[in-house]
DNA sequence: CAAGATTGATGCCTCAATCTTG
DNA sequence: CAAGATTGAGGCATCAATCTTG
């Protein structure tokens, strides 16, 4: 019964598949990379609590303090430097830096060049936090990509690349880089960034 | 022009070698491929919501209401095969039906068969917003994957679900499929799922 | 006014009980 | 006891508004 071959194998073929059945005239195609992507992330996300877990650490409070570990060797960034690189919210980041300043892992002081700033530095205990989840995570990430070649692998990312660039590189305003784009009704926004 | 030096271009190309520059001892690599997964996700989230916000819907709704609308010809599911196959919490899935039954999206009643369970049905109103909701989603999809060619994007989507076969082959148990040990003894775990 | 950071309100998710039924 | 669904508590994110400084 089951004995496909080969073609139908992840949820997302399923999935796929019954949209065709449903939706004929619908081209669900894109379906089968970017459902995966978001699919595959959600997966990841669980190994990673799971794995941090171990070491009494969130996944954001890796991602933060693993942006701070990187700026060596001054190990201090704005928050504004921060909510940028974890492509998350100005206001999350003062929270999240709240919290992580609160367990000793962080601290604040005021950027002695801008009144307005601030720079939140890596403290030697979120240091050591840090160094320790990152290790657990690449155990915990080699094992996921246990299933593929190391071509595979550098095929995967060089292809993924070939998306992200597009985000990464106009990444710079801190603004949705494109619009909501012509779903209904195009209220007068949107001057149609150069793709 | 760009035929050579494309190495360094993404955000995540910055990273991995900021990683090896700090910490030259650990191996990264398997970032290249799964911190782009999760970054891309993390972009295809935005644009979904920018997509559906001009319908009045959030993402989470689409999610479920999709999965009703696949359920065809029944177009109704349990809330424990509305989490799984969404991927979420069931606590999480009996608040998210309250809240689509309130909106008049869907509505719950007994199971015949099993007077433990629930049935969630799709109603007319949240069959039309979802098949909505889903076309404007193609529509910025494929704009997503516009820097690909049709081979690239064929070959993504295969590498991709060579990841995902082994969690959704083995996604019947509703535990985390690896639990959360061995963060640095990998001692006899890992039964290695025979693709 | 614009940029940077913060605050408070609101919404959603996760986790640990709890209740009912097989 | 196990499975299915629900509840309430707590945590985190997002949004709009605010305050300060360039």
């Amino acid at each position: 019964m089951t004995e496909d071959n080969l073609t139908h194998n992840d949820e997302i073929d399923r999935v796929v598949e019954a949209w065709q059945r449903e939706l004929p005239q619908l081209d669900v195609s894109p379906m089968l990379v970017l459902s995966r992507v978001s699919r595959l992330a959600r997966h990841f996300e669980r190994r990673r609590r799971a794995v941090f877990s171990a070491d009494g650490l969130a996944p954001w409070e890796v991602d933060v303090l693993a942006e701070l570990r990187r700026s060596a060797p001054s190990y201090e960034l704005s928050p504004g430097d921060l909510a940028h690189a974890t492509l998350s919210d100005s206001a999350t980041m003062t929270s999240r830096i709240d919290r992580l300043a609160d367990k000793g892992f962080v601290e604040r002081y005021p950027d002695p060049d801008d009144r307005r700033g601030v720079r939140v530095r890596l403290c030697p205990n979120g240091f050591r936090a840090v160094e320790r989840a990152l290790a657990d995570l690449m155990i915990c990430e080699y094992e996921m990509l246990a299933a593929l070649t190391p071509d595979q692998r550098t095929e995967l990312g060089q292809l993924l690349r070939l998306i992200l660039v597009v985000f990464d590189a106009q990444g710079r305003p801190k603004s949705p880089p494109i619009g909501p784009k012509l779903p209904a009704t195009p209220s007068s926004v949107t001057p149609t960034p150069g793709i």
